[in-house]
DNA sequence: CGATAGAGTCGAACCGGTTCGACACGTCGA
DNA sequence: TCGACGTGTCGAACCGGTTCGACTCTATCG
């Protein structure tokens, strides 16, 4: 393998020199500069990582802690993935993957062993164990996910409490005074997703504002129990005209169980998701949801990690909680309620 | 941070000796060795990740090249991800994910910059421009597709010969005589996606072998078009009596359609798919199916990648194709044909 | 014209591991 | 009692980059 030692030699000059004319880090003649260039060109030179690493402290690696959780939705996972990978390739860094269900123990070695620069947490818990260890350690961290305590890293993540409050109100300008929300199933939350209880609490604090009734309810995660669940809550509330939905599973069986019980959105029930897009178009959902924007939180998390990494953070720069706003994409499943009963008397 | 200098003056020893004594790579007296042992965890040491590769030639990192296609279905694609990952860290490697749309780009920086001790290429077409630059790198790769020359690679697929025989015959021998196959979009087909020919010209074979008629038709990747596509099929071929589907989109979409139809399988149509056990799960998939192994098969790539690396292959060990035996789910949705008709005359 | 600044280059040291050859010591057999 | 051998330890070199300080040479200014 050829080394800087031998592109220096063909170039003949010194392996300082090679090296500054490579990185400019130092002022170099512009004849030496193209002479080394050439050489490295035509010797086919790439840098070894390793050795770049060692004299730079410097691995220009990030490293990505996620969990493939069997009640996670896939589509959704592999959404803040790609935010991730995409955005850390634009900025020169290659991504390290551990799915390791030890995340504490994986994320202690890829830090200690200077493997990364820095490290994107995904499904962060409301404790997660993996804080104690990134804050012990010398690379800078980033979230996706709001933890109780958010001291030592930067934080991004939905703005759940919002969320809740745009759903309800949204349907309550609209008219609808008695609403169904159903959110994660409660392992969910009992795992630390309290995002499932920001939204909620949010949205029954907003209901409660407006003098509207509002039922909750955990859903499953899976079909056919999320089907059967959804029935269930449409016989047990044939008054309610809005049906709100913190829960991938619940939206994506939606169709089904409406078709099955021949009620049309908007007309006989208005219906909001919360969700991405993508998802929204990989099960060609019909409901107008909240953007929950995984690929962006993925994005703005690099960005955040990268400018830590590099230090154009103001000198004492404060860590960052960020929450994006969300947006309501309008896919036309709400409208006021009851038409067809205000007309009937 | 501490370094290995740091715990061999703690257990007075020299440097060296400190490393054989935590690598075992040469006798060390049992006192020598604990006290380097206590030493190295008294002092929180662990081996700076870069210098060890930059020693030993090797980062016990494993290359995951990966593509994340709009049409791809991002569940099968994560469970690619999860094989791999699951078992790369059993044996002892971390994974370095790329997404970069420029493959060969991306694989050549991270294999000239040693930063990785091989590599496993998923999505693999049948003219994959990554293999050039794979072959001529100095690290062993391993294929999850089969591409048009195997040359230089272990690869693992599935055999979609042996799946598309299998479904035909499996309706063959309860009596079928008409059936239709939905393929992938043609527009895969043309990126290089050989499975959907290898499948469907087995199929042909197998069909005409048995004296049976079957349609092919390449269907949509994406709803509402998809779900377009399936009724136009049925209405086309009403004998049809049995359906086959090389196409996730078309198995997820098949409930609704069906139900829109009043069509009861096994009753009155008989259905087999090609897609995983995960995949059926997260869409609540009714449809016996060819089991894809997604996992099983990074898993397998890994496996035989990390023997390549630790050169535990015997002496010029050829290199590997081989293909998973395609096992067929029995979810109860095929039965003999037709059974009312039968019974009308 | 001499002091000085600045640009450009070089040699050497360093990052933190691994590994080779040499050496010291004790044991065994002749 | 001497030499051969095996075991355990050490020092030094090496992997392939980066970076610091010193040096040379030229241009500039007083």
């Amino acid at each position: 393998m050829v080394n800087i030692g031998d592109v220096a030699r063909a170039a003949g000059v010194a392996r300082s020199t090679a090296s500054y004319a490579l990185t400019g880090k130092r002022a170099v003649s512009d004849e030496v500069r193209t002479r080394v260039r050439q050489a490295a060109m035509e010797l086919g030179y790439t840098p070894n990582a390793g050795a770049r690493a060692l004299a730079t402290s410097r691995s220009n690696v990030i490293g990505l802690l996620a969990q493939f959780l069997p009640d996670e939705f896939a589509p959704a996972m592999l959404q803040y993935l790609q935010g991730v990978t995409d955005t850390a390739r634009d900025l020169g860094y290659d991504i390290l993957l551990s799915s390791d269900s030890d995340g504490p123990g994986a994320l202690k070695r890829i830090t200690d062993s200077r493997m990364v620069d820095g490290v994107v947490l995904l499904n962060v818990a409301e404790d997660d164990d993996r804080l104690p260890v990134l804050r012990a350690a010398a690379q800078p961290g980033a979230l996706v996910g709001l933890p109780r305590d958010c001291t030592g890293v930067d934080v991004f993540d939905l703005d759940f409490e919002e969320a809740g409050r745009a759903m309800v109100e949204h349907l309550a300008r609209l008219g609808h005074r008695e609403l169904i929300l159903v959110s994660q199933p409660e392992h969910v939350v009992e795992r630390g997703g309290a995002y499932v209880w920001r939204l909620q609490n949010a949205a029954v604090q907003a209901a409660a504002a407006k003098g509207i009734t509002l039922h909750t309810v955990f859903g499953a995660a899976t079909q056919p129990d999320i089907g059967r669940d959804l029935h269930a809550l449409l016989d047990a509330h044939p008054g309610a005209t809005g049906l709100l939905l913190n829960n991938e599973a619940a939206a994506a069986a939606l169709p089904t169980v409406l078709r099955t019980r021949d009620v049309e959105t908007p007309a006989d029930l208005s219906v909001i998701g919360r969700y991405s897009d993508e998802f929204a178009r990989t099960f060609s959902l019909p409901y107008s949801s909240i953007e929950s924007a995984p690929d962006r939180l993925g994005s703005m998390a690099v960005r955040q990690l990268v400018r830590r990494i590099e230090n154009q953070v103001p000198e004492g720069d404060p860590y960052v909680v960020r929450f994006v706003h969300p947006e309501l994409v309008d896919r036309g499943s709400t409208a006021p309620p009851h038409l067809g009963e205000a007309c009937e008397p």
